[in-house]
DNA sequence: TATTGTTATACTCTATAACTATA
DNA sequence: TATAGTTATAGAGTATAACAATA
């Protein structure tokens, strides 16, 4: 029987799991951060810690915790984070002198600069990712992907 | 300054890692792997018990070592995975009568309704995922992760 | 007493390595 | 001796809980 998804199914089956979006989306959502973990590793860096520079980037935090709370994670995670980032001269950590329990991390020169080579590396896989489609599925993949994201409460 | 994606920069900063595809296929796949693992909670089942169920429906596995290369696992994954599956009544462990070494798996009739199930929830929450985009849109999604699944060696 | 950041601990997932049975 | 499956062990990642400093 004819079969455009390529999906090996006895007569009458219905569309198996493995053409779902949720499926096809967890699947590559690996695979793809997978190949991104193994790019920026030569920067010293996790997805995590660009998560975090990349929250930073879109919006200043004014508390770890707070940071934790967009992030979706643990703040003692936040903590180690930015331990490594502080490391790396990429974030600072700096007093609140108002409220002296909180710690602003801000992102340095440096911080910015590694985010844009990340965001560089992510683009190039990009190419990677979408060489199979025309122009314009990638332009209908790209906003449908941004539809999702927000409505999902990602950035 | 007007902004389509809703991304936070300055004038002139390029689009951000988080309008990449490679950045929204990992958020996304992240948070519909997780909410699939919520729904499949229910049926005893985890998101790698599903994957080896809907491989076998693909696909008789010669051995638990080509299930494992083919699920891109390790061996002694998939003895768990089928543990646990078998005392589900899930899946059947024959043993090879020209090779007694080699474990057949099989999906049992059990197996075959708890995928089934497994499917008709990624349906449901195909459905939530994708609500606000168009028909058109929908369609050129799917489409466009089928070919991106497919050039990644993915079902 | 409540909150922020930190540290200590534990849990989940999965891989690697050692082992057993069969070839 | 080599291979399939299994069991034992270890590592990565991250959360929860206990703790210290500040409010």
């Amino acid at each position: 029987m004819s079969d455009v998804n390529g999906e090996a199914k006895a007569a009458g089956d219905a569309p198996g799991l493995t053409s779902t979006v949720v499926f096809r989306l967890g699947t590559l959502g690996t695979v793809a951060t997978d190949r991104f973990t193994r790019e920026i590793e030569q920067l010293g860096l996790k997805p995590k810690h660009v998560g975090l520079m990349a929250a930073l980037s879109l919006a200043a935090a004014a508390s770890q915790q707070e940071l934790a709370a967009r992030m979706g994670v643990a703040p003692s995670l936040v903590v180690s984070l930015a331990d490594h980032l502080e490391s790396l001269g990429a974030v600072q950590r700096i007093r609140d002198p108002q409220d002296r329990r909180r710690q602003v991390l801000t992102l340095t020169e440096e911080g910015q600069g590694l985010l844009k080579r990340c965001t560089s590396m992510a683009r190039t896989l990009d190419e990677e990712f979408t060489a199979g489609l025309t122009k314009t599925q990638r332009k209908a993949l790209t906003e449908a992907l941004r539809v999702m994201a927000k409505d999902a409460g990602l950035p």
